[in-house]
DNA sequence: TCAAAAGTGTTCAAGTTACACCCATGT
DNA sequence: ACATGGGTGTAACTTGAACACTTTTGA
């Protein structure tokens, strides 16, 4: 008769946890990935996701809405766990297992600000640098991620500020997808789903006609998924 | 200017890892679920998914191919990372993280026997028992992801024999989703996919006319996967 | 008045769903 | 000969894709 080994807690020391975050963001209609310059040693000065031991007194997901509150001061944004990479020799300074977060976040000023003290940096998808470790594997997935979670869930206004025009919309899902997008199709079925508050009020900043400002109505969203909605671009 | 906590090595004894599998079977025409009796303290005796604590020189896939190998004896199955839990209180013996993964299995007699040596128990979905920890969380976790996999990925296979006829197949998606599905329509998707190999062999056991064999061709859909191919039941 | 972006409907093709009967064979 | 499960095609409908012009207004 074959054994299991025995799932005991008599282990000791064995080995890390870290969460890394790949954080997303929307700037000049392109999609933007947050980096930094590792501060430890080995590879300290290199460009690397941000990220974090986890304490033994935190949950998970704490640390890393923590990480992500500390460098971008941003609190409740879409944040959610992506993959965990465990190999054995990932990080060539110790045994460290990290769990992926990704992160969509809407840029503000503060926010900004936050960024440039940390000396973090916002990249073009495509000028990605090369990340220590497995870091450019971890935002391979999270950008694929992303653009199978955009198929079925509207998140595109998770990188757009809380009132936004159906155009700027629009050149979100076309960043995220790399292709042009009908605007006929997609303002139909933006409106179609019923999850568009239209406002009052005009953004004239990108034309003379000036552009509706929409807010996404979160609530009614709410509604519907537990409903067994389900949204597709 | 405000710090991140410092990315550094110097922490001990953090927490421990461990990894548990959401197993799946098939059998009477029915999903399964593996489960066996915990054999550590707290909550010794009670039902838990199965799963041990992750040693420092295995990497967390290992570890899970290592547990389903140890219990069903299988090792070239199904089987992929779900999620990670991390809740500082999820077990009260230890700080431990846990991350999941689920498996597909084919159920053959020597499987079964390895089973039964470790007095772990097939159970019907519908009759899961409370199982420890946040165990029942996991499982409807990866029931559910079950489903959306099934969705787009030809899935049904990894539950059945190598051999299979398509009036089985189409129970196993009945049972995925529980639902009846047109079996017309079933099995037009099904051969127009051109994933099916059809033998020349007839499976007689449960009519008398006998239904066909097919077999799933492995090598076609990674060639179809690696052009962008999508499948859809 | 004109340049530049915002806004609006219809047609066609493709895919999905619904549906009912004959076939083969062991007992 | 009959009961049982296996196998097959077509029509209606729904959905997604393609496509071009008018509107508004600041400069």
């Amino acid at each position: 008769m074959v054994k299991v080994p025995p799932n005991t807690y008599a282990h000791e020391n064995q080995l890390l946890l870290a969460v890394d975050c790949v954080i997303f963001g929307y700037q000049d209609g392109e999609l933007k990935l947050l980096i930094f310059k590792r501060e430890v040693e080995p590879l300290a000065g290199q460009w690397s996701l941000i990220g974090r031991i986890v304490e033994k007194n935190e949950a998970i997901e704490e640390a890393a809405h923590k990480v992500l509150k500390d460098i971008t001061g941003l609190d409740k944004v879409f944040l959610e766990q992506l993959y965990s990479f465990g190999s054995v020799s990932r990080d060539p300074g110790a045994r460290v297992v990290s769990i992926v977060y990704w992160s969509l976040t809407q840029s503000t000023a503060n926010q900004e600000i936050k960024i440039a003290d940390h000396e973090a940096q916002w990249v073009s998808f495509n000028e990605i640098p090369q990340l220590v470790l497995d870091h450019n594997q971890m935002v391979k997935m999270a950008i694929e991620k992303l653009r199978e979670y955009a198929r079925y869930r509207p998140i595109g206004f998770e990188l757009l500020p809380s009132q936004f025009t159906l155009p700027q919309l629009l050149k979100v899902y076309e960043a995220i997808y790399q292709r042009k997008i009908d605007d006929r199709n997609f303002r139909k079925k933006m409106l179609a789903s019923g999850l568009l508050i239209k406002l009052d009020k005009k953004d004239k900043s990108t034309s003379k006609k000036g552009a509706f400002l929409y807010k996404f109505d979160r609530k009614k969203y709410k509604l519907l998924l537990q409903q067994g909605y389900w949204f597709e671009v």
